[in-house]
DNA sequence: TTGACGCCGTACCGTACGGTACGGTACATG
DNA sequence: CATGTACCGTACCGTACGGTACGGCGTCAA
């Protein structure tokens, strides 16, 4: 009895056990995709089938559990954003772009992302819905107060901030994650993705800055700070 | 015998009735996603699955023929670039926008991306790297000459091409493709195509155009003529 | 007419999977 | 100790799928 439920949001309760059962799905979603068969989680997990069922109900159940709890996991990191001027706000974004890009180019990432994709095409399954509201939509809310913050003072200048965030999130990840969910396994090591949050801040400042105080240039970036370990999720 | 083999660029030839068996194919993955047997391409397309495994080898070969003559169907449409201003530059770069988001917004693209995306997990599969070769990078081959013949006219100011051009696909796609692969449906008809192709092709002249005659603002399009048909292809 | 060929429809086979049931064990509670 | 609970391991069941085999039919060429 007792399925483990949770919201959208990814706001799950686990027991402990339950979630080590879900970090190896998690790292089976890693490793095979989605073409694991419920007998091998509870192999790897060292527990029962029945016990899989009872706790998550079905396959999708335990799938769904799994990125809710991977989503739930990293909730952390809110971007301080008192004291604005105009170089705070670039390494503001450029942090969260460089963070952003590491968080897309991971493994877990990649797995989950593949996995709700192609689960989105049978409506009957929410982890679509789920990787979406944690993912794109997380960072747009998370964001989208920066950049109002921004405008408030002067420094960015733009009418819809959903769409000025779009045009960031366009820049940001370019092509990137739709590669690499084909299987493009190119290279984004740290010092590519600092220069490609750079680069894209840059361009960002360009198209919606007031020009208070941001420098300007549109070209590959030089030397830049390593970004910070992932301090906003997801997925 | 003689299974139907293809390039990884879609250069397939396949008889009347593979093409007409790959056009159910293809219709059942734009209605189930990958989830349906053989057996009901087979009824669907009133064909034996002994002539199924004849042709395409095993299942894995169908998807794989499918995705192939779907690339190679949908090859035409050169853009052309004589008498080369920022005017006709612009328009040129609009129309390429507005025809890769209504192809990446169809059902059929998400369709067959999803399919890519699922099996690009297990390595054992062409489809992600067929998907991107007559995708993303298909585009990027496409475009950049224009791009690069409009740095030589002066219009544009770049020192990769390559770079320009995801500049290009960032602000062109932003989040569309990737929502819409996760199950986000929503609307995207021909004025909102329109117009987000005018945005971003104005975004990416405000960020590489040297000034030569292009206008410059960044804020949503006005009235802007429709879309052609999609002339370029693909995935 | 004969035969070869290509294809359809269907039956068949082995397997692997989702889901359930059951016995056994550790532990907690009274 | 007795009882209940939660779980593991395994066996089991029904089904659905990938892949193969076979009979039959239309076509075409000799």
């Amino acid at each position: 009895m007792m399925i483990a439920a949770a919201t959208i949001d990814g706001e799950a309760e686990f027991t402990e056990r339950q979630r080590e059962v879900l970090d190896v799905v998690l790292s089976l979603m890693v490793e095979e995709g989605d073409g694991f068969s419920v007998a091998r989680i509870a192999r790897a997990a060292s527990c029962s089938k029945e016990t899989l069922y009872k706790w998550f109900g079905d396959r999708d159940g335990i799938l769904t559990a799994t990125v809710q709890w991977q989503a739930s996991r990293v909730r952390a990191g809110e971007y301080d954003r008192q004291r604005l001027d105009a170089a705070q706000l670039r390494k503001s974004l450029e942090d969260f772009a460089a963070n952003w890009l590491s968080v897309i180019s991971s493994q877990t990432s990649i797995a989950l992302n593949r996995v709700a994709v192609s689960h989105a095409a049978t409506a009957k399954s929410r982890l679509g819905q789920i990787v979406l509201a944690n993912g794109r939509f997380a960072i747009g809310e998370r964001l989208k107060p920066i950049l109002e913050a921004g405008r408030a003072a002067g420094i960015l200048d733009f009418e819809d901030s959903e769409e000025a965030f779009r045009a960031f999130f366009g820049l940001v990840g370019r092509d990137v994650q739709i590669r690499l969910l084909l299987g493009d396994d190119f290279a984004l090591d740290r010092e590519t993705i600092a220069g490609d949050a750079r680069r894209a801040t840059n361009q960002f400042f360009v198209l919606f800055g007031t020009g208070k105080g941001g420098k300007r240039d549109t070209g590959a970036a030089g030397d830049t700070p390593a970004a910070g370990e992932p301090k906003i999720s997801i997925i």
